[in-house]
DNA sequence: TCATGTTTTCAGAATTTACTGAAAGTATGA
DNA sequence: TCATACTTTCAGTAAATTCTGAAAACATGA
């Protein structure tokens, strides 16, 4: 029972890597990134490079750029182990913050960007009165966009989190 | 004055096309798509396949297979022109449905079966003490995907939009 | 200073994803 | 029914992305 209960702890950790990975590859991000994401997430100790690299069967190269990528995300901390030389990572325990994160990087990364190239065609496109229905597109799009990046910005200051209780709220209200 | 304003609104339009697809494939959007999606917004008459193809210099078969897609969405509506056999597309004029459609769609295809994954993952781990801290991972994740699943399902249904102000008042209150 | 253990880089290879274009399919009306 | 105009499909190709692995760089302690 013992037996058969820690073989299905590792089934249900190996099946929650594939999905984490696919679900990321369909938001943009790449998958090996998320799969180590997820390691991380399910591993109650901090895991080296080599640790990663054989539980997931990648190259060197690969966690290496991986494991940086998730931390300049703010997802995972280097942390230093025993008297080891060695670099270990460890993923932010808490989720909500974890969601803060990437709600501030995607913002500065994707949002901002858009909004700047929005504005660009704004001022390309001129005042003349061919241009007036882009205009209103652009302006309308403008507006959603900046919707997205003003709640990502509220999100990504949020460090410890009051935002389950009070969306639910809101949302109880908009029926 | 005039040819300089014409062109410029050409210019514009052209960087739209390119800035919306290189949003989209950062959020997982095949670019080509968002490309014609950005076309036929920024066009105040629906447009063939034909047109699609030699303004953005794709194939038959793509253009036909990206409009295909956006009919799937929502985004983009066949309509008829005149006595003319051809097929033509359309944008949907109003962003805020756009949006409604494009949270409808990510939840059903996207948000649903991650949900149904980390339930199973949390099926698969059972009840043992070693799986505690993964289940309680698994529980915090859920959580806050059922939160997304939840405003995605909210926007999907708002036909005519009251989102604007209320997700504002909210954010005041949040401060 | 050097030997050792570790991390980083990056050119080329592998894989995945997207695209083409010609052929097959479909609808229409004469 | 056939010719015509148009749409869809899909096998093969091209492009983009991701990955590998060996070499270079770096850090540490003897």
């Amino acid at each position: 029972m013992n037996h058969a209960g820690a073989a299905g702890l590792k089934d249900a950790k190996d099946r929650f890597v594939r999905t984490w990975g696919e679900m990321a590859s369909q938001w943009g991000i790449n998958k090996t990134m998320a799969r180590v994401h997820a390691l991380l997430m399910a591993s109650d100790a901090a895991l080296s490079t080599d640790e990663v690299m054989s539980a997931l069967g990648i190259s060197r190269g690969n966690a290496n750029m991986n494991l940086r990528a998730l931390v300049d995300w703010g997802l995972v901390r280097r942390v230093a182990v025993g008297g080891e030389r060695k670099e270990y990572f460890q993923s932010e325990k808490d989720v909500w913050n974890m969601c803060c994160r990437i709600a501030r990087e995607r913002k500065k990364r994707e949002i901002e960007p858009v909004i700047g190239a929005l504005e660009e065609c704004l001022r390309e496109a001129g005042g003349g009165r061919d241009a007036a229905a882009f205009r209103r597109k652009l302006t309308d799009l403008l507006e959603l966009v900046r919707l997205l990046d003003f709640v990502l910005g509220k999100l990504a200051q949020q460090e410890k989190n009051a935002v389950m209780p009070r969306v639910l709220t809101l949302m109880k209200a908009m029926g």
